[in-house]
DNA sequence: GAATTATTTTA
DNA sequence: TAAAATAA
């Protein structure tokens, strides 16, 4: 018997081939026979027939009726048993059967036939595991630990990283690839395509990496290496297996729709036997690191090169298929649409989000702010809200959800509340641990664990809206947020009651004032009222010595419900949706706002913000000045933008259609999700093209209009002293400028 | 293989 | 009015 850790898991038809790293330092890579099981349904009068399409399909091979339980209905259901013989027929197969008879389940078909066999095993990756093997084959397998062990030690890792020298706007016979590891170092010009792979080949065979660490790997390097490598009909021993494996080429990622926005997702080169990590193509590195990542994986139990490709959804998706397994399910290969039909009257009543308030505009003093912790999925989780089990037949009546005139279970505890039980409990533990760490490495760690774990939770709620969503029904989304509603208002009308007035509230935060000056022990007294009521988790975020909501630019009269600062009784700043907060502004100008900002923070009172309002003028002259006199970098003045489109599909010009057309004239097409950066060069300009001039040009006329920036200090300014009685009005010069930077 | 709605502001 | 950004 040998002991470490599950490194990594492939499927290579018809084998599983687990990677493990032993507690040692050695490194095993051994092979195991498997085949995925699958089950078949259909009406009584359709079965025989899709059991004989299924038969002589050769795709899968029948093995005898089973019973399991249908998820929805909570019933047996007798199912015939397919073990798959050809896993890349599958598709086609359900294609065929769903085609000819119209009942045709095909369940447990969409698991990955290697996250199937960690699930049957009750493995994960990185789980701590005893094996026992015989000339390169895994006899026997076992977990020494759960993904809800939270302190789980990432072992020793060695890396190699691996990146463009230049920006990939750059063509790539001018560029090079620079790799390094442990502080050694190689800058192998592209223009030599054969020393490169050569060279590199060389690298991973020396250096026996267990990471490859990218930036732009799977987007730009990766590509150009599988396809020179295929050109040269040289070897690329990117992989630890014996032979060197063939990739295909691909370039063009894919572009789709989320919420009304088109993301890009860059094509995906992962290895067998180690990991390829693209720091650009991967949501959980760039939001919690390399140790959110591999949390995610544990407790997805998805292998984690694909884990840092995917989704908060997705790794949802996977939990909920892994409890449904453990618990007897059948796993639906599609959506259920379950959604009962609605009247306008039932849509205008029920299809609603957050509530929102609108404070008044300007600023004010004294305010505390309360938040419910986590109020989606503690909903979810209290109330027992779950696709399956929203609107039950068995009790009608008896856990009515607040004007909606829907009604959850008493009888049947849900997927979604099960699923998420132990994310909100790991999700608290790492939040202890990380005020217990002893070392600034180890509260990093459980910092971004933590941070993985809350984006997944704000996920599941997002998801039972999604419409493609496995398990989700658009009434479970519904129920969460009449309840979010209606928490929200029960702690509206206890503060009231409490003598506290409400300023604000959003979602799950509201904003209190009292007069007389309220007390913490006031506040604790709400808080714990409004729980015992609700049942959540409603807690002070902080008191603001003042807070500012800057008026609506569209409404003069009201402010906006979205953008606020103010500085806290600590002396920290909170703000929201204000410049700095925001992306696409140019770095100058955020900037310029955080030390206004900075300043005015370090007065307590608004009196005193009226008195000293000089400091923050001076900071406002200096970076007007910057501006004026070229005193700033072309880093800092770039615009971002996000393409929504392909070019021809533009109709004005705007910024993006500029930019799109600019670098297709020199073959650069970026596509719908991915961004752009760019200058303002001269908006005044007749030639729309001449107007804005995207990144990899901007060197070429290094130009930019003085006066655009100067009037977005302006309003960056205005943002935040505009509520104050001593506002310099227009304190930008209005002349059209333009300046070499 | 892909989370949602509400809101703001600009072209 | 549509599009693109943020808050939660």
């Amino acid at each position: 018997m040998a002991s470490g850790v599950l490194f990594d898991i492939d499927f290579f038809e018809p084998h599983i081939v687990v990677y493990l790293l032993e507690d040692d330092g050695h490194f095993w890579r051994l092979t195991t026979p498997f085949a995925h099981t699958v089950y078949l349904w259909g009406s009584r009068r359709e079965l025989p027939a899709i059991c004989r399409l299924a038969e002589t399909s050769r795709v899968v091979a029948l093995s005898g009726w089973v019973t399991r339980l249908e998820f929805y209905s909570n019933r047996p259901r007798r199912v015939m048993a397919a073990r798959v013989v050809r896993q890349a027929g599958l598709k086609e197969l359900y294609r065929r059967l769903t085609r000819s008879c119209l009942s045709a389940e095909m369940y447990d078909s969409t698991l990955d036939p290697a996250q199937a066999w960690l699930m049957a095993r009750g493995l994960h990756p990185l789980a701590r595991v005893v094996w026992q093997a015989s000339r390169g084959r895994l006899i026997h397998i076992q977990p020494l630990d759960t993904p809800w062990d939270p302190p789980f030690a990432v072992p020793p890792l060695k890396t190699l990283h691996l990146r463009l020298e230049q920006p990939t706007s750059t063509p790539m016979v001018q560029n090079a690839l620079r790799i390094e590891m442990d502080g050694r170092r190689d800058s192998l010009p592209l223009r030599r395509p054969e020393e490169v792979i050569r060279g590199l080949n060389d690298w991973i065979q020396r250096a026996d990496p267990d990471v490859i660490w990218s930036r732009e790997g799977d987007g730009a390097i990766f590509p150009w290496l599988v396809e020179q490598a295929a050109g040269l009909g040289l070897p690329l021993t990117l992989d630890r297996e014996p032979q060197a494996l063939h990739r295909r080429v691909e370039r063009t990622g894919k572009s789709f729709m989320v919420y009304g926005q088109v993301v890009y997702k860059a094509p995906s080169y992962p290895l067998m036997g180690r990991w390829h990590l693209d720091e650009q193509n991967s949501f959980f590195l760039r939001e919690s690191g390399l140790e959110g990542l591999l949390e995610m994986a544990r407790i997805s139990a998805i292998p984690v090169q694909r884990m840092a490709r995917s989704s908060a959804g997705t790794a949802l998706t996977n939990m909920e298929i892994r409890n449904a397994l453990l618990a007897g399910f059948l796993i639906p290969s599609r959506k259920t649409q379950l959604e009962t039909p609605k009247t306008a009257l039932d849509l205008l009543r029920v299809d609603k989000g957050g509530l929102t308030y609108f404070p008044p505009a300007g600023m004010h003093e004294q305010v505390a702010e309360l938040d419910y912790a986590q109020m989606y999925p503690t909903i979810m989780l209290i109330h027992n809200i779950s696709p399956e089990v929203i609107n039950c037949p068995c009790c009608p009546g008896l856990q009515p959800v607040p004007a909606t005139g829907y009604h959850t279970c008493t009888r049947r505890a849900g997927l979604i509340p099960q699923t998420i039980r132990p994310v909100l409990k790991q999700r608290a533990s790492y939040k202890q641990l990380k005020r217990k760490a002893a070392t600034p490495a180890e509260r990093r760690a459980y910092e971004q664990r933590y941070s993985a774990l809350k984006w997944m939770l704000v996920t599941t709620f997002g998801y039972q809206g999604y419409k493609n969503a496995r398990f989700g029904v658009i009434e479970a989304h519904e129920a969460v947020t009449a309840w979010g509603r209606e928490s929200l208002l029960r702690a509206k009308e206890y503060a009231e009651d409490a003598g506290f007035s409400l300023l604000h509230a959003l979602t799950d935060s509201l904003y209190l004032v009292k007069n007389p000056p309220f007390s913490d022990e006031s506040l604790t007294g709400l808080t714990e009222r409004v729980n015992r009521a609700t049942g959540l988790d409603l807690a002070l975020e902080g008191v603001f010595d003042w807070i500012c909501f800057p008026t609506s630019k569209i409404t003069p009269n009201l402010s906006a419900a979205t953008r606020f600062f103010g500085r806290f009784a600590s002396g920290e700043v909170k703000v929201r949706g204000i410049f700095l907060r925001r992306k696409d502004i140019p770095h100058v100008i955020r900037t310029a706002q955080k030390e206004m900002l900075e300043a005015m923070a370090r007065c307590k009172t608004i009196a005193e913000l009226t008195a000293r309002h000089n400091e923050v003028l001076e900071v406002f002259r200096h970076h007007r000045n910057r501006l004026q006199s070229g005193g700033v970098t072309r880093e800092e003045l770039f615009f971002k933008l996000r393409v929504s489109r392909h070019l021809a599909d533009y109709k004005s010009n705007s910024p993006a259609s500029v930019c799109l057309r600019l670098l297709a004239r020199r073959g650069i097409q970026p596509q719908p999700g991915q961004s752009v950066r760019y200058v303002i060069v001269d908006r005044r300009a007749s030639d729309p093209l001449h107007r804005y001039l995207p990144e990899p040009l901007a060197s070429e006329r290094p130009c930019y209009e003085v006066s655009a920036y100067l009037e977005l200090l302006q309003a960056a300014y205005d943002e935040l002293a505009g509520e104050l009685p001593c506002h310099w009005p227009d304190m930008a010069k209005r002349t059209h400028q333009l300046r070499l930077f």
